[in-house]
DNA sequence: GAGTTTGAAACT
DNA sequence: CAGTTTCAAACTC
């Protein structure tokens, strides 16, 4: 059994990063202010990433492993990490749920697992009467072996629940052979849980008996990329991220890829683009070449169905869409009976996001957007993105 | 099940 | 930071 942390478990700890991840910098400035208010971090303000720490009386025990209420945590309880340097983003503990959607008045729902028995609201009734109006998502970051790192996969629908959603398989074992299971490759790393007895790994180190090699890769992917644990999808509204209907509704998921994909080749259509996988449209966030993962896409529309009522990978679509039977024909006329009289801003995934390749269907509504080129066109419209 | 393709992660 | 390499999952045969 591992042993407890040695963390004050006697305060909360708000990032600001968390604020900036869920886009409101202006929120931040907010929290920056109520943490000057509160009194002086107990660390010294580290550029814009100065923490917001709110005392509050504790009842909670100094530790209790982290049960992850499903077994998606595999079969080992997930140890508190030690903290990393105070440079990186840290707090000191939050519930499981897709953070980006956590809105402060949530903080105080009890979770699965984890007793959050301390709202934030109590904290102080400035707290109590601002955050709460704000129906801002806070991100709660957490160490990279806590609950919350377990939200950045490759099967982010999958986090919450340990069965398949909708025929979805909930998170594979890994296969690693050569990285130790220490890197971001592996997705049960990645994704904040040990390797287990189903893995069919190599040379593991990601297990309770390599602790310290594998606290050593974390700091490290840390080093590289502070938000590498972070959930990558966000934008997911309240209702979504905890709804089980909503999750196994059929079609897209409403949220987008925190930092995007790159795919090339595929076309955003299969799994290999993690947009695709985790079941949300590409959005500005993405660089991808070819795009057809956006919401009018009949390519993307047909591989989903046939995806979800007959659970075979759908080369079948990708053959018709060859043949001309669907596709970009079939998309643009669609396309431009939304887009008119819409502004630019509502362009969103309505279309094409990227046309790197210029061969492919540029859209005559891209082309209408007043702008210096092609390219700058559409990333007008992927800033002006709108999710419903 | 072996081999290929793909794109993220890691490295230079 | 762009280009290259490594890696493991997805995919094909």
């Amino acid at each position: 059994m591992d042993k407890p942390p040695n963390h004050p478990h006697d305060s909360v700890q708000l990032d600001f990063a968390s604020v900036f991840y869920a886009g409101k910098p202006e929120i931040a400035a907010t929290a920056a202010a109520l943490s000057h208010a509160l009194g002086p971090p107990r660390q010294p303000p580290h550029r814009q990433l100065m923490p917001l720490k709110v005392k509050v009386q504790s009842s909670l025990p100094p530790w209790p492993p982290v049960l992850w209420p499903t077994a998606i945590a595999g079969k080992h309880p997930m140890p508190f990490p030690t903290p990393p340097p105070a440079k990186k983003l840290q707090v000191r503990r939050s519930p499981p749920v897709l953070p980006q959607d956590l809105p402060l008045s949530a903080a105080k729902l009890p979770l699965p697992g984890v007793q959050v028995q301390r709202p934030l609201q109590q904290a102080s009734p400035f707290l109590t009467q601002l955050l709460p109006k704000m129906e801002v998502p806070i991100l709660l970051p957490m160490h990279a072996t806590s609950v919350g790192v377990m939200l950045n996969s490759r099967y982010p629908w999958s986090e919450t629940s340990s069965e398949s959603i909708n025929g979805t398989p909930r998170r594979k074992n890994c296969k690693c052979k050569n990285s130790k299971c220490l890197k971001l490759y592996c997705d049960c790393f990645a994704s904040g849980r040990y390797c287990n007895d189903d893995c069919n790994c190599k040379n593991c180190c990601n297990d309770v008996s390599h602790e310290t090699a594998r606290q050593d890769a974390i700091n490290a992917v840390m080093e590289r990329n502070p938000v590498a644990f972070m959930p990558k999808i966000g934008n997911i509204p309240r209702h979504a991220a905890q709804n089980r209907e909503y999750r196994a509704a059929e079609g897209p998921r409403v949220g987008k890829h925190m930092k995007g994909c790159q795919c090339k080749r595929s076309e955003c259509l299969k799994k290999y683009c993690e947009c695709f996988q985790s079941n949300v449209l590409c959005s500005e966030n993405c660089k991808c070449t070819d795009c057809k993962n956006y919401e009018s896409s009949e390519d993307m529309k047909e591989m989903r169905r046939m995806t979800q009522q007959h659970g075979v990978y759908v080369h079948h679509v990708q053959n018709l869409a060859l043949k001309g039977m669907i596709g970009p024909s079939a998309v643009l006329p669609r396309a431009a009976e939304k887009f008119s009289g819409l502004s630019v801003a509502s362009l969103g995934r309505d279309q094409p996001i990227n046309n790197n390749d210029s061969s492919q269907v540029l859209s005559p509504l891209l082309t209408s957007v007043p702008t210096e080129d092609t390219e700058s066109s559409v990333r007008l419209g992927r800033h002006g993105v709108t999710y419903r």
